[in-house]
DNA sequence: GCTATATTTGAACGTGCGTTCAAATATAGC
DNA sequence: GCTATATTTGAACGCACGTTCAAATATAGC
């Protein structure tokens, strides 16, 4: 469909300099003369193909969130219903943390705008339950096969925090880098796997192991 | 100092107005427009008492994080050497999750800035290091003293995945509300108080035992 | 190769942005 | 009560914003 010397085509090269610059400074942050600047495309294309500045923002999210929801499904759909916690969440974690690592600047992007609207009031009902909620949904009910005697309450809650520190760590906001004088890596994906099940393993045991 | 009907002084006024603004649609979502409008004062004064309106957001994170150090400093003090995990992570927790949840709209609004701040690379040195990592980086000395075996990188990942779970709870997206069917509400402090301390107590003593 | 559709171009629209400034007014020190 | 300083006013600056549109160009079906 393109001509042989384009790397990608327009709504393409657009979505890819959108993503870039939404991860940076949010949706505000950044007007479509940026974007059509970085893409190398006239300004009205944008409008053109994703019909306003919205649209092509909740295209840059449906993007990758299509194949994040798919990937999660098949790996939660992939465990046995004696599987442990720590299945579970590295079935919901594992492929966002490896595409947001190891997927290149466009994963990583993503990553940073997820983690930008997961903490905004503004678009958590808009985009963020429309998005992920259903996958969440299925995660949660996993989790309350393994534990069937957890209060309902624990278990979304445990969901919650295991949500925050997920995003904020995807995110590779830098912060532990300067906090911890370069000893640890944000972008380290051995550093955090080994380390993110365990932590929010042992948090949904404590919680929903039924200890009332 | 202030006229006796006057409810509040112009600079605080200010400030208010900007808080609940960026609370809603983060720094360039909102124009200095909006805020006085909102504030009821002239266009030309944020600028006068502020500088400009980068030093205005600066402010707004400013008044409350000072609060909210001083807090935290003393609860870590007010701790013998031999606390618990539990205690500790009370001692940091605790303050914010109180101001944020029973102390007004303004530190809910804090509260949501914080989130956005600390989930984005934008301002996490410029804002974020600069104000929260002196507590931060006591808060994790009393934790390695706890865990005397602790590797470190475990200790900062811990932090690191206990800010994330904090910051997006005191944010009240409304995501849990939403997600759970009006089971959970991200607005009941003793909901959150009784499930986020024990769970993040347990990732840290997962983590941080020794169990290499 | 012609025709119908899809895409791109380049310019313009009205609106709102952060900031600045001189003039007007209020406040505090003596 | 006068004076020096602090604050407020109201208007304007140049610039960038999202969106729109008719004209030009490229593409695909037959």
């Amino acid at each position: 469909m393109n001509k042989k010397t384009d790397k990608a085509s327009t709504p393409q090269r657009i979505l890819d300099s959108a993503e870039a610059l939404f991860a940076e400074s949010g949706y505000d942050g950044v007007s479509l003369r940026m974007i059509t600047k970085l893409a190398g495309v006239e300004l009205a294309l944008p409008n053109y193909h994703f019909g306003s500045k919205l649209g092509l923002f909740r295209a840059v999210i449906q993007r990758r969130s299509v194949i994040l929801n798919n990937e999660r499904m098949e790996a939660l759909n992939a465990l046995s219903d004696r599987a442990e916690i720590e299945d579970l969440i590295e079935a919901f974690i594992g492929p966002f943390l490896r595409r947001s690592l190891f997927g290149g600047e466009g994963w990583r992007d993503y990553a940073r705008v997820v983690a930008q609207i997961a903490n905004s009031p503004r678009w958590t009902s808009e985009i963020m339950s429309a998005e992920f909620d259903p996958v969440a949904i299925e995660f949660i009910r996993r989790v309350r096969v393994r534990f069937p005697v957890a209060k309902t309450e624990d278990v979304y809650w445990s969901f919650h925090f295991l949500l925050g520190a997920m995003t904020m760590t995807f995110a590779q906001t830098g912060r532990i880098d300067l906090l911890s004088g370069d000893t640890c890596h944000g972008s380290d994906l051995s550093e955090i796997h080994l380390r993110m099940v365990p932590f929010l393993s042992a948090g949904f045991c404590r919680l929903c192991k039924g200890s009332t």
